[in-house]
DNA sequence: CCGCATCCCTATAGATACTG
DNA sequence: CAGTATCTATAGGGATGCGG
């Protein structure tokens, strides 16, 4: 039952069935940027999710491949994470930041971190890729 | 009556807020690489976008600044264009396609493109700027 | 004919209540 | 806590209308 719409084989459109939702890139957001695994997690979030788009958001990510579920652990808490294709939207999502940066206010934490990310964006990607990649077998 | 929901003040919330559909980006990239310029032009692309998304998508690009529309010349051909903040999607318009191009089959003629943008991102993406901002006042 | 606006109808998104 | 069920709202497709 994996969609299988393909308006266009162009790359943006390609792109577009994948994660242009207005949700996709928020729990991408988390899971790359907030440290968070779990479905719980994402609710709480401050965009307020509802519970069956976030559902459904988990699945179609993981049909895309962009993130995978690790099997329940004991305590019963399923996580997720990012893939190498999903940690491969790391730099498109830098590039996110950078332009909402510039035109509209922001958050000063935010600010903070962006103020790094001008200055070596490569190395700042290459750092954070590296902890995403990790974070897939970790315990707690 | 420009939407003010603004579920979050996050970088991420706000972009999806203001480009985050199915269609937008499509209409960008149409302007940004394709050349394209007037509604006839947005219909005739691949992914057949209808005339009602169509014209409600031009009307919230230009609420929130990224395009314009040129008063229609004397052929009655109303042209619209990207301004600064839209021509500043450029480099993440790029890391999607370069995205895209390391997790799908692509055109080869778009490849071929790809391959050049690697090769001097910055430089491509600086070379388009200047091409989008100079069209900003061109007749034809 | 071109650039939309409108209407109708269907499909999907999304909020809320509820269940294993 | 992690989802499903149900219901409503909005997105979207397709035809059509209408002014320039």
């Amino acid at each position: 039952m994996t969609k299988q719409t393909n308006r266009s084989d162009c790359p943006i459109n390609l792109s577009l069935e994948a994660w242009g939702d207005k949700w996709s890139l928020l729990i991408i957001r988390d899971l790359m940027f907030e440290g968070k695994r779990t479905y719980g997690d994402f609710l709480k979030s401050p965009e307020k999710i509802s519970t069956n788009i976030l559902a459904a958001r988990l699945k179609s990510l993981q049909e895309v491949g962009i993130i995978v579920a690790s099997g329940s652990p004991d305590r019963g808490t399923k996580g997720y994470h990012l893939t190498q294709k999903g940690i491969d939207m790391l730099p498109m999502m830098l590039e996110v930041y950078l332009w909402t940066e510039k035109h509209y206010p922001i958050p000063e934490h935010v600010q903070t971190i962006l103020t790094k990310v001008k200055a070596d964006k490569a190395g700042f990607a290459a750092a954070a890729a590296l902890r995403l990649q990790s974070s897939d077998n970790d315990a707690s």
